[in-house]
DNA sequence: GCGACAG
DNA sequence: ATCTTGTCGC
């Protein structure tokens, strides 16, 4: 199993959140209390507060960091299955901090001076720059190869990638590879980018090994249907300089047209009513799906690629393979 | 009750 | 994404 890191390109520079979250929380002070909300905040982006929840309530060292002075923003004890932990409540009373009813008191002292680099906010500038590198033309005529991309968890803290490639000449399958690696960053909204793409990185080295990429990418996630601009296939295909298509079975940002509800293709506009991608399904008893330009590929093209390469699953075929893939190690 | 919502 | 058995619908 090869390390994800020693690949990456100076442009992916990863945060140990975990660890910023640490600090965080050393500097709330005994007796006080914060929120879910305002770490979050000093991440910089309000979207992690669900992470943190999650990592407060399980990481297995949490008792050696100060996890109970976090609180939820109406002053209420987060519930663990249901019932409020009696070791939050313990560990706050021996602070000096009361509790009635599973609420704080509220003259508790709120702390929310965090010194912060503010890591989140640092990857949405490291985003809207890569936004500004993307590529909306297409220069192929005739693809003859296209390949899909997935990621799938066999355990915590472990990815398997998978790489399927579809010969769209004799409309067949050509070639697969899976690879494992350690993955470390979590999952929060708006950055899957940071968390899946040292993992591709590994798995297209080890493609590359042993024959060129497929000409196009189908990658499991967003393109430019992002509040960014830049989903996980817009910062790969910028990264390695190679054309590619999000495509996604849920949508992340923009409104899809609900008056075409005849069409196999509805375009999905963005808060300026401008196209940003396409809700594409293969015939009316599918659900969608969600597309949208990664890299060196145009919107308009999009539905005769991916026809090209669609038959009986909700995905087309060459990512609908690369799930499968990735999910076989049982 | 309403909005968010990639994996 | 993952945890998970049988069950319902085509």
């Amino acid at each position: 199993m090869s390390h994800p890191q020693q690949f990456l390109n100076p442009d992916l520079q990863i945060p140990d959140l975990r660890a910023e979250v640490i600090s965080l929380l050393q500097q709330i002070p005994t007796g006080s209390i914060s929120t879910f909300g305002s770490l979050a905040r000093a991440l910089g982006d309000i979207k992690a507060a669900k992470w943190i929840g999650t990592l407060l309530k399980h990481d297995p060292d949490r008792d050696f960091w100060p996890w109970h002075r976090i609180v939820m923003q109406n002053l209420q004890l987060p519930l663990t299955s249901g019932v409020v932990s009696s070791s939050q409540q313990e560990l706050l009373h021996a602070e000096g901090v009361t509790i009635q009813s599973g609420r704080i008191d509220p003259i508790t002292p709120i702390f929310d001076e965090f010194h912060s680099n503010k890591p989140l906010h640092k990857l949405q500038i490291q985003q809207r720059d890569i936004s500004e590198r993307i590529l909306l033309t297409s220069e192929f005529k005739a693809t003859k190869s296209v390949a899909g991309i997935d990621i799938a968890y066999p355990q915590p803290g472990i990815a398997r990638a998978a790489y399927v490639e579809w010969n769209l000449v004799n409309s067949c399958f050509d070639y697969e590879l899976a690879i494992e690696t350690p993955i470390i960053f979590p999952y929060i909204t708006g950055y899957l980018t940071y968390r899946e793409l040292p993992a591709y990185m590994v798995l297209l080295k080890a493609v590359q090994a042993e024959r060129n990429l497929a000409e196009i990418l189908l990658v499991d996630g967003s393109g430019i249907l992002h509040p960014r601009k830049c989903g996980i296939a817009c910062h790969l295909g910028v990264l390695l300089n190679h054309p590619t298509i999000g495509v996604s079975k849920k949508i992340l940002t923009g409104k899809v047209d609900l008056t075409n509800q005849e069409s196999n293709e509805i375009p999905i506009l963005d808060a300026q009513n401008k196209a940003m991608g396409i809700a594409m399904r293969k015939t009316k008893h599918n659900k969608l799906v969600y597309a949208s330009p990664g890299h060196q590929f145009s919107l308009q093209k999009i539905p005769d690629l991916l026809n090209l390469c669609w038959f009986d699953h909700r995905l087309p075929e060459p990512i609908y393979l690369a799930d499968k893939l990735s999910k076989q190690y049982k």
